[in-house]
DNA sequence: TAGTGGTCTAGACCACTCC
DNA sequence: GAGTGGTCTAGACCACTAG
């Protein structure tokens, strides 16, 4: 409910009481709001003033807003984590460790079955000409992250120019492909024979193992495979209250 | 870039047409946009909504707004992903799975250092009173987590006259206190001993362990620790573009 | 100190939908 | 048909900050 900074405007000083009423439990879920004109009126701002609040409490999930009916505060509710992800070497130096890239391999070449299914890739996307990468990143000179990735030359051309023995692969493109999007799924492994030696683990140590798939405009950028020691690293997640998007009935009875 | 549904507005037309400049890199990352007032006029618009449309580009972090130097196109960039996590009955519904939850124990007491150390408690928060609660959630018979849990009957009295041998505890505490906050940290472990005769598999096994601290208003509510087998269970996210909260240098060099 | 974004208003018309 | 939210305007004043 805090807003970082900036002086008490009238939009936030509504925001702020709203929202303590819902999160508090005063305006329980499926509690009918006054109307827009009446609380613009109890809070002596113009209709505008409200709208945006209101506006914005609804973008936000908090309550559901019906023409003809009204506003109610939002009844189905899931929980909506915000998790941010940079790229390996930020993440390291987020803790305060020195990253070190070492690339172990580097060649273009078309995907196989054996990397598109390495990589998690279902349907064959069309195995365009690749850049095939891998290494390892180090934090402290501790192996902290095995990579393997391939990036699509009919994409990202220019990739090919690059050696990626100094850039890292991840903050290379992050720059280059501006406003892709991605596609994570994580999961847990019991790592053997080369990919445990690539970080120097024990034989059968669980890893995090995360399947990347980046698109641009309906293209593929690049997969990428991240695994991680599972000791050494975790996700974090904060978690706020999030209304659904539908079903989220304005029944007053709740 | 699309819109759900509703007809074009001003708003929606123009937020979609400098969304094009942006993510198509006509506007790489430093650009400088026209002044609030002369993107006003060039679009047909008040500059209210005008002011609108970029507030909202601001906020989803495409742009950085500066008072007196103007309106950039964000530099600093990182990928932030949503995941939607209800509990883990809805999980298994959305696989298409049917669940059954097991509760195999259930008791009142304060919460011990080992307690707290395997829900992951740094700071001893002190223990209050709480109902302890152990049980397994099942996907078509077959063991899909165990969970653990502990929460605080300061804050939930209510807890204490539910059995939790039909209600699922993670779907009762989202019912039961709306607009709690959660963090989530996601790791991978090998399982050995009782963890692993929970689940049903062979010691040493990778299992993702999730541990979840939900709070309301500064009290904490419950603790969680979830523990899925690695295989069969991943975490997925969608992740967006989105431009870094800070450090978001609107030099036009760049 | 001048120029930019930040906020607010009073009023208006429109679209949707429950009755 | 009537009442609700959705959108938009023209104008105004204020706050911040680069020069």
């Amino acid at each position: 409910m805090g807003h970082p900074k900036g002086q008490e405007t009238h939009h936030s000083r509504i925001l702020d009481a709203l929202l303590q009423k819902i999160v508090s439990g005063a305006w329980p879920p499926g509690f009918q709001l006054d109307r827009e004109t009446d609380l613009a009126a109890q809070f002596c701002v113009s209709r505008m003033t409200m709208n945006k609040v209101l506006t914005q409490l609804a973008q936000d999930g908090y309550v559901v807003r019906r023409r003809r009916s009204g506003t109610f505060v939002a009844k189905a509710r899931t929980q909506s984590a915000v998790m941010a992800i940079n790229n390996v070497a930020d993440e390291v130096a987020a803790l305060g460790r020195r990253h070190r890239w070492r690339l172990d391999a580097r060649e273009v070449r078309k995907l196989g079955a054996a990397d598109l299914r390495l990589l998690g890739v279902r349907r064959a996307s069309v195995p365009e000409d690749a850049l095939s990468l891998s290494g390892v990143h180090f934090a402290d000179d501790e192996p902290f992250c095995f990579e393997m990735r391939a990036i699509n030359l009919h994409v990202v051309p220019g990739a090919q120019g690059v050696g990626f023995d100094r850039e890292v692969p991840g903050s290379w493109l992050l720059q280059t492909m501006p406003w892709s999007t991605a596609r994570n799924s994580v999961r847990a492994v019991n790592v053997h024979g080369r990919d445990a030696g690539r970080l120097d683990l024990p034989d059968g140590t669980a890893c995090l193992e995360i399947l990347r798939k980046t698109e641009i405009g309906g293209d593929w950028v690049t997969y990428a495979r991240l695994l991680y020691p599972g000791e050494a690293f975790q996700l974090t997640a904060e978690f706020e209250p999030k209304a659904a998007q539908d079903g989220a009935a304005p029944e007053t009875g709740g």
